[in-house]
Parts: structure tokens; sequence; C-alpha cells
DNA sequence: GATGAATGAGAATTCATTCAT
DNA sequence: AATGAATGAATTCTCATTCAT
């Protein structure tokens, strides 16, 4: 809310700056994995947050708002990590196979988190059909730009279409994240360690089934 | 509606056995693919299906029970024509060029029912977490009997995870669904022809993003 | 709702027509009058019409409306009963006399509906500012068809303004109501017999807009 | 609004005593007078007024309170201004066409104050129920005495009950206020100038009580 | 089997009031 | 004195489900 309202390094600090709005978007995170957001209820949350019921509204407008909160919460710093991360790689190949891993490393890394954005984000109609977008598609555009770089420099053909692939690919991941969540629920062991999903994701979108593809 | 499907007093035309029953499912993949699951009242689809909101209850358990019933009746559908066209195909290569076909054509054939299989089937903590398995997993199984069969004739790589596979085929398919169907809900032209999708998503998966894969 | 689906005089009366509705509207007058309209919780009402707190909502959108049918519900009586009576009356000053008889008469017969008439209704900031118009007019109308009835025939003087007469008629008999009900509710006997206060008021208005006022 | 009535650091103008509660009651006069009472928060009158929401209960004990508060002392004025007024009058029938006079220029000249008075404070249960007494009747006991003074000095008819005709007219007033008051807010204009509002309104009561009626 | 009126548990949201700073 | 963040009790309204007809 008003983040400026303190001086860095001196010693009057307000206690933990955001603290309740941030509690409350973690505790929601969990909450809403744990129940699915629309059996979860605006108490659980604000119990689990250590907070009383009417404090979430005095952070977020209602219930969906603090959905899409959680989503942007996070987004932004998965999207700040992403774009980090992705610059440290030289060529798009290496961004590519970097961009699997670091949405499957997320995913097992905070599966509360995951389970959010990959299930119960798709719950909310308002969400789905009108907010998804925006985040959403910086997401997607990351995807995107790593594809459209390959084609230009040529490892990767020319004849796609980078809004189709990029779908493709991050449906695959969100299915794999599915996957993963339901192993972890029902505490069967993942299909595979998380190299060999990189692995195996990369080598099916740089080249395929094929058996002659690559040499 | 139904006030003038048979004569009063007169013996005359029982509506067909079962009628009720596929009315009611018929019409709950509209209105839960509309509004969505959490957010469709039971007596929403009553009014659809122009019977009265109790008897709803005459041919389901609850609301959760609706729309499991929703899903198996289309599963079974599908799964049976599914399986019947790929028995036409010669090759596993034919065979997951005509899936990806199907599941396509199916989303543009119906886009209620893929909503509700894309998206609504994911809400109900019921549903995703303990139901989905079933039916869900024999769709995929079909997907991975095309996978095992290439490996074992040579057409696809003996180096992949079959599982996986079928998850990211899956998952890629279910979010160009979810393209498209944001597309039409808004009136925006499809990205491309059906058959451009097929080809894409098919050139992917067998031959890859790599430039000089397919030769 | 549905008035017409019985046949009177035939055995098959579905019982009590309208029971329900009417069943509400009366406790809510008594409801409302007792504790307020503000202070009334929906379920109070309920309660005392005997019925489930929801199913006020079958016949009421919200809490407001059910305050605004109460109103309608007893203005349409009264407005019939009103007109039925007047016409019985042969010239404006016997009219008048008899418009503040039955008005007078209908609070001391029942307390309640003119609480809620005079004093609950003012509350809700929707009905004062913008419904109360409708009805409440017409009763002000019939007030004011007496007025320039009187000035026609030249029983009242030419010279007043029956849009300012009938709202300070009103105004007199409403406060009265308000003195009325304040006497009841403390158990303080009424100021004067029902006779007196009658004639004072007629006395007042009469008196004051008799072209030679009353020899 | 109050940020520049003093300088920081230095002593000067200390903001006159009262200041705070004569702000907060000037504020709920209008903020009531808008939204009406109930539909009213202490906050929006704590904004209003340009001090913290936990300030209104340093000053008043509740919201109730403040309501009592603003009716208190408003009435205490307008007494005070009513009694100096007439005192400057002669006769009981001068005296009564000035407090006519004076109430409904109070009206025109705030009308927030006057809807507050007119209809807010009808609301509140413990208000018309047992709070309304006491600075009302002192306010009816003006109107009452100029009755009483007028029988004695033979101005007014003798058979007159000045307990009912004090009401008579204030109720006749407090309904040409409402009037004034729907036809200020919907912006139409009002129905009439104050002068002839005034003698409208004399007349009828004058001519009404007059023993032999003004000839 | 069919109906749809009735139920009542359940949840989101509001807002008067408190109190640590 | 003043603040305003936090509280949590209170209340409206919804809707899955039942059941008498």
């Amino acid at each position: 809310m008003n983040e400026h309202s303190f001086r860095k390094g001196i010693v009057l600090v307000r206690p933990r700056e955001g603290d309740k709005r941030r509690r409350i978007i973690d505790a929601a995170v969990h909450v809403f994995s744990e129940r699915g957001f629309f059996n979860s209820r605006v108490n659980d949350v604000a119990e689990a947050a250590g907070v009383a019921g009417g404090t979430i509204y005095l952070y977020f407008k209602n219930k969906d708002d603090l959905l899409i909160s959680v989503f942007e919460d996070r987004m932004d710093t998965i999207l700040a990590m992403l774009k980090s991360e992705l610059r440290k790689e030289l060529n798009p190949s290496g961004q590519l196979k970097r961009f699997i891993e670091l949405h499957l490393e997320l995913v097992q890394r905070d599966q509360a988190l995951a389970d959010v954005l990959a299930v119960e984000l798709r719950q909310s109609a308002k969400f789905v059909r009108e907010y998804r977008a925006r985040k959403f598609y910086e997401y997607l555009g990351v995807a995107e730009d790593i594809l459209t770089d390959g084609i230009k420099d040529g490892s990767f053909r020319a004849d796609i279409d980078p809004k189709l692939y990029r779908r493709a690919l991050f449906g695959a991941l969100d299915e794999l994240t599915v996957m993963w969540l339901a192993c972890a629920r029902e505490d069967r062991p993942a299909p595979c360690s998380l190299n060999d999903a990189v692995n195996q994701v990369f080598n099916l979108f740089v080249s395929g089934l094929g058996p002659e593809a690559k040499l």
C-alpha cells in the first residue's frame, strides 16, 4: 500500500512492510491448493494467514480479486526470474531447454503454487475468460520470443507458427505439471527425474518423435 | 419444449426411454460450458433440459455426479469413435496423425463439449483428484498405445517415455483447445485452419523444431 | 403468483391460495413495526410468518422489495376502501370529513400497519426517494380531488393551492398518527377520542378553507 | 481542508476548541442527509469531516449518539433563534406567522439539515421512540405557547386542543418540507415561492382558528 | 416418474468499534 | 488527542437437495 513510508537503514522501519497482504497471499496459495478455490472459504484463508476474516477485505476487493492477486503476485516473481535466467543463455536452443527446466523446477519446488496456477486458476470463469490474458500472455510471450529468435538464427525451422508452438509447449508443460501434482497428492513416485523430464520435453520439441530426426 | 411431445389422456408417444437423462446431460454440457461448473445452478441445467429441478435427482445422485456422468457419457462416445477410426489407420504414424485430427475436429464440432472436457473437468476437487482418472486414462492410453506400437515397429525413437509423451501430446492439444475456445468466445477468427493445426502438431511431435530434422 | 390456477366453487381449490406470500407480508408488517425495518432481520420475518428464511426470497427479490411490497399491498387495500367509502359522500365537505375519519380510524384499528406506513417506510432511502411516489401520490390525489371538487362547487375558497393543501392535510394526519403511535407504545392514553380528533382536524381545514369561513 | 489551519512546529493557531466535534457534526448532517442514517458508514462521516474513523469515538459514544448529538446541537441553535425571533412579535397571530416563516426558511436555507430533521430522525428506533421527545417537544412547545396565548387573548377560538393543533401544524410544515426536499433532489422547481407557502399555511391555520374566521 | 415449492445450512461481505502506536 | 489498521459479529442472500402431491 504505502511502500515508501519508512526509511531504509533507519531504525524506525515499520515492522514487516506489506506483511499482511503478503501473508494473505501466501496463505491463499496453500488453502486454494489444498481445498480448491471454490471449496475454500475466505475465512479459511484468513485463518491460515493468522488474520481476521474482515482483514482480507482491507487488501482485496473480494474473493475473486484475491485469486487474481495471487496470480499476479506469483507471476511477477516468476516472470522476473524467468527473464533473468534466460538472459544467461546464449542461443535459442539453450534458452528453450532452460525455459522447460525452469518451468518444471518450479513445479517441483512449490507444488502448492503449481497447483493454483495450473488447476485452481482455471476454475474462476472470470479468471480464465477475462483476466488470464495479461500475465499469462507475457509468459507465453517469453516462449514465443525464444521460438522467433530461433527461427531467425536458423536453429529452428522456419515453417512453424510460433503462436501455435508456444501454446503447444505450454500445454505440454502444464499437463506434465498436472501429472506431477497427481503423483505427489497420491504419494506415488514421480514418473521420472526432473532431468529426464526436461530432456524428454526438450527432445520432443526440438527433435520430435521421428527415428531419424536427431542424428 | 416438451409440452407437445405427447397427447394428454391418450396412450400414444411415451417419450423415448432414457429421454430425460439424455436431455439433462446434453443441457449440462451447455450450461457448464457457458457458466462453468461451480457457477451453474442445478436449476439452470433443469431449465435448459426442459425438466423440473427435482427431476435431475431422479437421474443423478447430486451435482457432482451429474458432472461425472456428463464426462462418462461423452467419453464413452468419444473413445468408441476414436478407437474405431484408428483401427482404419495402418501404421502408428498415420494413427498419431489421425488422433490429433480427431481431437481437434471434436473441438471444432462441439465447442461446448470441448470446453467442459478441457476446462470444467479440472474443477471439482472430487473430479480432478479422484475421478478424472478412469476414462481420462483410457483416452491417454489410446495415445500411449500408438506410441508404444511406433516404438516397437521402429517408426518412433526408442528413447522416449510414452507415459510422458502421451501427456505432452494431450497437454498440447488441450491448450490449443483452450486457445480455440477463447477465440470462439471473443469472436476472433481461429488462428489457423484445422488442417494447418493438425499438420503443425503432427510435425512438432514427429519431427520437432530442428531445422534439418525431417529431411 | 398464479392466482387463477384453481376453479372457484370446485373441490380442488389449492389450499390457501397465495398463502405464503400473504403470511410473509402480514408478518413483515408486525416485525418491521416492532423492531423497525433496519433492525429487523429477514429471518425474523420468516420466523414470524412460519416459513424458512429462504422462502422469503421465493416471493420477494430482497429485503427492500419486501418493504415495498408491504406498502403496495396495503395501499391497494386502503385506496380501494377509501375510494369506495368516499363515493358514498355527496359533497366535498362531507368527503373531506370522511377522508380524515378513515385515515385516523385506520391508525387506530391497525397500529402496526400505521407504524410501518408512517415511520418505517421513511427509512429506506430507496423507498422515500425513488419509490414512494406512485401509490403515495395516488393517496394524495384522492385528497386533491376532494379539494378541487370543493373549489369548483364553491364549498372551498378558490385562492388555495390544492397541491400544497393536500400535503398539509396529509402531513397533519401523518403527524397525528406518529403522536398516537407514541402514546400507544408508552401506554399513555390517547390525547383525545377519535371523534374529537376528526372534528378538530376537519374544523381546522374546513373552516380555513371556507369562502366565508364557517358561520 | 484542515491541513493549513496552523503552522507546523509553531505554537500558533491551535484549532479552536471543539473544532473537531463541530466538524464531525456538520459532516454528519450532510452525510446522513445524503445517504440516510442507516446507510451511512461512520467512516463516511469521518472522511467528510476530515478526521480519522476512530476520532469519532473520542467525541461520541457510538453512531446513535452521533445522530442524537446532531439533533441536539441543531435544535439548540434553532430553538434559541426561534425564541429570540418570536419575542419580537407582538401578538399570537404575528408569532404564528413568524413561526411558520422561520420553519420554512430553515428548510430552504439548509436542506441537508431539514432532511435529517424531517426524515432521518424518524429512523433510529431508539430515536423516534425514546429520544425524539425532548428537544422536539420543546419545539412543539413553542408552537403550543403561541396557541394558548392566542386562545387566552381571544385571537384564537377557545374550542381547539392546542396539543392536537401544534401537531397538525408541525405535521403540515414537515410534509411541506419533505415535498420541498423531493423537488430539490430531483431538480424540479419548488411548487411555489416561500412567501406564498407561508401565506397559504398561515391562512389555513389562522383562518381556521379565528373565532369568527377572518372576515 | 415428475414436479417445483420449500428448506436451511453455508458463505461472502460489511462496518461499528477498539486499541496499539 | 489522533490515527487507521484490524477485528469479528452480524446479516443478507444463494442454491443443492428434499418431499408432499
